[in-house]
DNA sequence: CAGGCTTCATTAGATGAGTTAACAAAGTCA
DNA sequence: TGACTTTGTTAACTCATCTAATGAAGCCTG
């Protein structure tokens, strides 16, 4: 459906400008040349394909500044979609999203946890056709699928690391079967490193930092972006922010470590210290029975906006942990801005930013060399899921567009049974 | 005094080749192709130009496996040399290597802290010249000098953001002054993650893994390094994982922080511990006056090992909390290997080893992914100096080489008064 | 041991991305 | 209106890399 790129030195070129054009959401041919350290020759060709291509158009012209006026291109947002799936505990998202990352569709469903896998993914693959439909987006159009969880994953095969949610999602593999169903390359990913590329596609950060995301759902995770990639360790596998110890003599965790911030400052310990707090619970209604402690935290979260000094006693306790922890994440990843996302931060998050700014510039390592700013998402609770889809897009704009049309199976999904 | 490639690309194509060459130690034209993804046509040619630059010299064959055998090509160790200047506080070491990052020739002296940087820079210049001259190194091969430090720096500008080791030292042109005395370009960097790019080049980790590098002397440092190169965060002061809270609700540190693992498991506190505990100061012959506390530290570790309990009991706890740290370190980075390094690991490395390996084992988040080894370094507590000379190295081999002989002043130092 | 086979290495011609330099286009300013 | 400035395109050229053919150096077999 498109021209394709005729090696794999101009793919790579292509991909550049395409990314530079995004992030300056509108930019002119000789900027692009500065910017690339290509010649306006060049430029001048590469943004011709792309613009027959349809990738990219013309819009406007800036300000003259003594001569002929800059002609401004732009990615042509209708150019491509892609979508992106968040499987939490109990929630599962599905959102698409344009060429320039804005979603223009969104639905959910509740208890991908309680299903088995098989289930739960056909159920994804027939509202994703669905949301597809509804928004008259052409399948054609679609480069590819971000599916995006929580927890150790094996991201090269697809497939989740532990029993979570059931025994049964252990090894299975989602990505190979979701890409199957759908008939689209499907990337699996960590919701917070999702949340983080969403922030960089998305949001106020500066292209050429690095910062840091914390991700709070129903548990914690973390994310680092690196100019503008996702840092990866060995196997991708890192920044498990919710793992790590703030306390050497604290209680063992079922994950094997000690003292994890997780059971300090996580939703299910406001909830359970919450529980513990005489009156609180009472006042809030809280119930001990309930599964989904998500909604439990959720009102405690409200109770300490409004005021309630107990409630807020507790979120500020969990802030000052997570503060903690962002200190040690900016004293080793030695990042500029820490991103606050994910549904847990959408009540209380204001006091969280607050307490986690305060915790950072007090104790920070690298304050001497450069402050470290603490922001809350551009993308609300839905980040991971807009994230999702944002990697599929990234990894597309920067690889995958070289050889159009002919991908109708993941790549990532080789030795499906 | 070579030739200059003739192009940007061609110079990137050169260092990738000069890499991979190094990194085998021996390799065949066949095998780099491979290694590349480039042709064997190309290849040649590239092996062509760097034998004509006396980089690269044929070196036997391998054993033919029914053809024509290989021909083998390694470095030329002696085309280049490169220089590591370690500033501890209390010691100076200044190594000389050669291209293949092996050692020829290494000197030290005590109590840079105690000079004003001016005497101290002009003291490591004389020294350096001398080293030079005595290992009959012609000063047109050295292709730099690596400075490496502790603390917070400012690697662009070449200067150090810390009051030390005295306050004379804080925001001095360290690089800069240098580059001018010895008229070659400096690089200022820090320590552990020079040891760590050391291990890269001299030791046995994976080149494709990702790792990580704890280094202790007088204070703990830490690097990380991705696929060859050093982690670097906004300002390149990343991983210091001295500072960082293993105890949330532990005691202030100087640098902000609170409960920072050097005040715990450093060689300082494990001194202070000694100290406090009954028989084994007077045992040990302690001097709470001594001002150099490693020589004291060298003694406790040196009793560990021959089995005193109290001074085991006090390493075993030094290790143990080290062991949270790197958990921590791994928990986030994802490294599949942790290299310990540093004059403070010579003595006892093997309990250290241990039982930070114990830990890391019980405790790491992504054991379900992968293990993650725990290993001594190769280069002993000469390591950061080494590495250090090896960053000098491998700027100029991935970049620097393109421009030959022009080079007289330090590009770091182009802002010195 | 001659000739065939295999693998390695080089050479010659083709390809194509990117550059330089000249030129066309579209504005401002006197 | 014409000189000047800046943007963007066109055309000829450079050079890194590729493809394909050839030479080189060993093994194996009859």
């Amino acid at each position: 459906m498109a021209t394709s790129p005729t090696s794999a030195s101009r793919a790579r070129t292509r991909g550049l400008v395409l990314d530079m054009i995004r992030a300056s959401r509108a930019s002119s041919r000789v900027e692009l040349a500065a910017a690339t350290g290509l010649t306006g020759a060049t430029i001048s060709e590469v943004v011709r394909e792309l613009m027959a291509d349809g990738l990219v158009v013309e819009a406007g012209r800036s300000a003259p500044t003594g001569g002929k006026p800059r002609t401004l291109v732009q990615l042509n947002p209708q150019a491509r979609y892609s979508v992106g799936v968040q499987l939490e505990r109990n929630l599962c998202v599905i959102v698409v999203v344009d060429l320039v990352g804005r979603q223009v569709a969104r639905t959910s469903f509740r208890g991908p946890a309680v299903m088995p896998p098989e289930r739960a993914l056909r159920l994804v693959a027939s509202q994703v056709d669905a949301l597809l439909a509804t928004a008259a987006v052409d399948r054609k159009k679609v480069v590819g699928v971000g599916l995006v969880g929580y927890g150790p994953q094996d991201r090269g095969a697809g497939l989740l690391l532990t029993p979570q949610p059931s025994d049964e999602w252990l090894n299975y593999p989602i990505a190979g079967q979701l890409a199957e169903s759908l008939g689209l390359p499907v990337l699996l990913d960590n919701d917070a490193a999702a949340a983080a590329i969403g922030e960089y596609w998305l949001g106020a950060v500066d292209p050429r930092s690095t910062y840091g995301c914390i991700y709070m759902a129903t548990g914690i995770g973390g994310g680092v972006v690196v100019a503008g990639e996702v840092y990866r360790g060995s196997s991708s596998n890192s920044v498990e922010i919710g793992h790590i110890s703030i306390n050497v003599d604290g209680d063992e965790c079922p994950c094997g470590n000690v003292g994890c911030l997780e059971n300090y400052a996580g939703p299910s310990a406001v909830v359970r210290q919450a529980l513990g707090t005489p009156g609180l619970a009472q006042r809030l209604a809280l119930d001990p029975a309930d599964d989904d402690f998500l909604t439990e935290f959720a009102r405690i979260a409200a109770a300490a906006n409004v005021g309630d000094p107990a409630a807020r006693g507790l979120i500020e306790r969990s802030a000052r942990y997570l503060g903690c922890a962002a200190v040690t994440l900016s004293t080793l990843f030695d990042v500029d801005t820490i991103v606050l996302a994910g549904p847990s931060f959408t009540v209380a998050g204001s006091i969280y930013q607050a307490v986690i700014q305060q915790e950072v510039d007090r104790r920070t390592f690298a304050r001497r060399a450069h402050p470290v700013r603490v922001v809350p998402s551009v993308n609300g609770s839905d980040a991971a899921a807009i994230g999702g889809a944002v990697l599929a897009l990234q990894s597309w704009l920067t690889l995958n567009h070289a050889e159009e049309g002919a991908q109708s199976v993941s790549a990532t999904a080789a030795e499906t049974p």
